[in-house]
Order: C-alpha cells, then sequence, then structure tokens
DNA sequence: ACCTGAACACCGTTCAAGT
DNA sequence: ACCTGAACACCGTTCAAGT
C-alpha cells in the first residue's frame, strides 16, 4: 500500500534496502509470500542479487527480526526499575503488534543477532540497576520469555476464549464437550467492556506481565539466593 | 532407530498409522524432515495415499501434536489444585521433551484440535474446581501461556546465556560489547552444581513456573475481581 | 471404486556461463 | 569483476488417466 514497488528498481541494491523492503513485504502480504524468489521480483532483480545482502534466507529472516527490534523505543532514563522494564517491555509490545508476522519469526530464530543481543544486554542492565542480584536477573529472565519481545505465548488463545467461530461453535455443538472452556468463553463474552472479538489481548497481556513483575519485586525484597547445592540433575 | 521402515509394507495404512510414522520421523531425523514425500517413502507408499487419512500437510501436523498431546498424563484426583496443576504441567513438559520437535510445532498450529481442546478444558477444570472465578481462571490460562504445555518461550535462551559457543564467544571477544550479558552467563556458569552447557532448563522452567503459581494463588486468596468498567479500548 | 503417475506451480541454492 | 540464466533437488497438491 504505502510502499512503491517501481522506481525503486534505480536505487543501488544494499542490505538495508533488502531487508526493509521484506519487512515491506511481510506487512502487507504475509510472511508468507515472502520468498527469495518473490522478493527479489519486488525489488526488480534477480533471485541471486539478493544474495549478495543476505547470506541465505536465514539471515534475511534474522534481519528482518532486527528491524523490527530497532523500533523499541531505548530504555527510559528513569530511576525506577519496574516502571523502566515495563515501558520498555510495552514499547516491544508495540513494535511487534505493528508487524504481525514478526513473533512468528522471532520463536523461529536458533541463534541471536548482534541486534538481539544488545535488546538483551539493556534489559538485563535495567534489573541489575534495579538491585537485582545476578542470579536473580538470570532467573527473571528466563522467566519473562517471549514477554521480553512484548508478546506472550498467543498459541491459539484468541481462538480458545473469543474467536467468534470457535466462541460460536463451542457455545452450540460442545458444551458438552468442552463445558469448562464454555464457560471461559461465556464469561469473556458477556463481558462487552472488552474490545474486539470479546478479549482484550492488551489486558492479558498485562495482566500476565504485571504479575511477573510483582513477583520479581517481591523475590528481590526478600534478597532471593540460588536454592542448596543439588539442583535437579537430569528431568527426564 | 527404533522404529522399522520395512514389513510395515504390508499393513494397510490408517490414520494413526501415518500419524505415528511421522511422529517417530520427526523423532529420530527431525521435523524438517517430515514431508509428505518423504513420510510417504518411509511408509512404502506413494505421496498420494497419505490424502486418504489427512487431508493436508497442516492436518498431519495437527495429528502429531494431537500425540504428543496425548501422552500427557491424566489430571490426579488429588484434591489440592496447585500440586495437581503442577504436576500435570511437569507432565506435559516430560511428554514435550521426549518430541523436541514438538513445541515448535504448536508454536505453528492456528487453530486448537480437539484433542487439544480437551486438555485445555480439563486444565481449566482443575482452576476451577480450586475455587479460581471464571474471570480469574481465563486470565489464569492466559498468563500461563506456552506453561501450559509444557515449554516456556525458550527462544535462543540456552544459546543465550550457557551454550558453550555464545558463551565463550561472549566472554573472550564481547564482553565489552554485553557487558551485563556476559555477567549472567558467567554468572550461570561459576554455578557447576547446573547440569549441561551451565544452565538448568528445569530449574528456570520450575522458577516460573512456581512464580505464576504464587500469583495466581495469591489473586484466589484475595477475591480477585476484574478491574473497572473501561478497560483499554485498542491499544495500538 | 480405488489408486497413482505425471504434472503444476512453487521453493532455496549452486554454478557455470555470459558480459 | 560483476551479474545472471539455467539447472538441481526439493516442496505441497491437483487431476486426469490407469486398473
Amino acid at each position: 500500500m504505502t510502499q512503491q514497488t517501481q522506481g525503486a528498481r534505480r536505487a543501488p541494491l544494499s542490505r538495508e534496502r533488502v531487508l526493509d523492503a521484506a519487512v515491506a513485504l511481510a506487512d502487507e502480504a504475509g510472511i508468507n509470500t515472502v520468498s527469495m524468489r518473490n522478493l527479489a521480483q519486488h525489488l526488480g532483480v534477480t533471485p541471486m542479487a539478493l544474495y549478495k545482502h543476505v547470506a541465505n534466507k536465514e539471515q534475511l529472516l534474522d534481519g528482518m527480526v532486527d528491524v523490527v527490534i530497532g523500533e523499541i523505543e531505548p530504555p527510559s532514563p528513569s530511576g525506577d526499575w519496574r516502571p523502566a522494564v515495563r515501558n520498555r517491555i510495552l514499547s516491544a509490545r508495540r513494535a511487534l503488534r505493528r508487524h504481525p508476522w514478526a513473533s512468528r519469526v522471532i520463536e523461529s530464530r536458533t541463534t541471536p543477532t548482534p541486534v538481539v543481543l544488545g535488546y538483551m544486554d539493556s534489559m538485563i542492565a535495567m534489573f541489575r540497576g534495579g538491585g537485582f542480584s545476578v542470579d536473580l536477573t538470570h532467573h527473571v529472565m528466563h522467566a519473562l520469555g517471549s514477554h521480553l519481545f512484548g508478546f506472550s505465548q498467543e498459541l491459539f488463545d484468541t481462538s480458545i476464549s473469543l474467536d467468534p467461530d470457535v466462541h460460536a461453535a463451542a457455545l452450540s455443538q460442545r458444551s458438552d464437550t468442552y463445558p469448562h472452556l464454555v464457560e471461559i468463553a461465556s464469561g469473556a463474552a458477556h463481558d462487552q467492556s472488552a474490545a474486539g472479538p470479546g478479549c482484550d489481548d492488551q489486558f492479558e497481556f498485562e495482566f500476565a506481565l504485571d504479575l511477573l513483575l510483582d513477583g520479581f519485586d517481591r523475590l528481590r525484597r526478600q534478597g532471593w539466593s540460588p536454592p542448596g547445592r543439588p539442583r535437579t540433575q537430569e528431568a527426564v
């Protein structure tokens, strides 16, 4: 829509142009349309021209993630760790929501890029600066998980409790098959103050985030330290 | 390894045989080797024969997830919701860990199957039976997210703080680039009571799980109820 | 009625051949 | 030295043709 395909043909290809075009294409037509061949066509070049700027498709996807992570606002210089962390994560969420494909692509990455490492490093710095021990910061970063990047594991959450289809199907056909699920779905639905299909994603995200931050804060205040020597050896 | 490829040729194809073969193939050779064509070859049939038993590849993946979910132990008839939920989730984790490809495939599903809905319904039942309100149960299920299925968003966690490669690379080359990340990695590494590459996944999982369950329990005891009327209208 | 070979419209990537 | 066309080894899926 907002991105022009023609006219771009003249500018020399660069890694940045390739990545920006890939992000724009994914935004407009979905991540499935981002193939090396299709992206090349959109840029008016031959597929192999892309390989001058990205080693392979994996690196293309890494670069696309970097573009999105780059949109996250830098840490506010606030003195209090809790609102600072909270705001940064909510900024990450806004960036991720601008690019609906991004959370899925982030999930699929196996090794972090320097940009991602930098983001994590700065998040760690916020906890350390807020008085968290090295050990507690470590566990806290793990516990945040995908919240770090502004998304919770949505799985099919939106379809579970609130997608009109599933909702209707559940209520009509299978209230005897999944009685508890239907009860939850109904409960969410009759609260019509929530926006959209019956459930407020933003509320759910902040609910979980604040629950975690509350827990972190409690452990920090209690001076949490790792449990005794012998941890779980092997869990299988 | 444990699965025979030859000899299976005689038994008539069935949905169950197709799914079991797909799971075994993914376990042995990775999810990337599970293509309709390759799976068919392993079963000694033509690719199109599979389409008699699964509508398409998406349904094949759905069925594979169902096989894994089916391995989760049923709820223990315990009276106390907390250990019951905890044990069930740890059972889910054990099932998922037997099939390393499963968490990624679960993440990629867009609509839940009846088997998945049944699992969620029974989890909801445990909270409701434990005295959680409909609303609180709803949020609690969202907050659990991927923990419901026994995995946290691992992202590249194992590589972040503890993969020998990243660890060594970080420590040697980039302690000035990612100082806080390196501090966390070192902290985890010098605690050699942890198993494996320097970080105990099981410990991290249980740390986050117990943090969430603590939070849930606190809200339940406090008689949590939804905040006032006007929620976030639209967050973008 | 059941099964399947060939074909279609794609992939990511290599590599030798063009300019 | 730079770029690229054709080719390779794959995909998921359709569909008409075989038995």
